[in-house]
DNA sequence: GTAGCTGGTATCCGATCGGTAACCACGTGC
DNA sequence: GCACGTGGTTACCGATCGGATACCAGCTAC
């Protein structure tokens, strides 16, 4: 789902650590449980995801209803603060898409290499 | 204008680095010099300044004209790329009014010494 | 010459971030 | 008993962040 090469890390604007954004994302179509968010965040270690679920359910942002059933069972899901936030979310998004070109236009201008560096970036050029 | 207990270090939801959200505000109402700019901020260093503008100008979303005047005159102002940032930020700014109080809310009633929600989940909902 | 202003850079250093690996409690299945 | 899956926690460790400090070049003013 999210891929390395996500343009997230390289945005300017960001939703709490580098986490966050991807865990609202995850959520914003139901509630996930532990490891089924592990998945798509393609190996995030349980440290780091506690960390980060840990400080948006701090925030108020998701709530995490545990089950109180034979096995261990723990859901996550967006709070109603956590889902206000898709709207900017989306508006960011949208940004994003379509600015995206403009700022890696900008980087690559400026980038010490200077050259074209055509390794493949078949983008917009 | 930015003291420190300025909300947006606080804030989930941030635009670059630690100063760039500060910066394109001091930004918005035209070209800042070099020196101007750290009033506003506080204090900040000339290091720190530097780096996050280098970031922002990288980034393509200030631009650095130099004049060539027999003193050192260097402006720096938003490129069309920074300024149409600025209406996401404002959306994310409303976001952040209104939801302010229910943050704080969250972060309080999560913190160590929010002993008073010993009655589970029950706090002021 | 020397001080001061401008717009920085270089260096050091402590704090924080983020990843790896090991471990843990609890329940299940065999 | 033992391994296994779930949902974590802990210790460690290198990389990065961000602040403090010192320094610098170019120009002006005295």
């Amino acid at each position: 789902m999210f891929d390395p090469l996500c343009p997230s890390d390289l945005m300017p604007i960001r939703i709490g650590d580098k986490w966050a954004g991807m865990i609202i994302r995850c959520l914003e179509r139901g509630p996930r449980r532990f490891s089924e968010l592990r998945i798509p965040l393609r190996g995030i270690t349980a440290k780091a995801l506690t960390t980060s679920l840990r400080a948006l359910e701090r925030d108020g942002l998701i709530i995490r209803p545990a089950y109180a059933e034979p096995v261990r069972r723990v859901e996550y899901e967006l709070s109603q603060l956590g889902r206000s936030l898709l709207q900017p979310m989306a508006v960011m998004c949208t940004w994003a898409q379509e600015h995206w070109d403009e700022l890696l236009d900008a980087r690559e201008a400026s980038s010490p290499l200077g050259r074209t560096e055509q390794a493949g970036q078949a983008r917009g050029q």
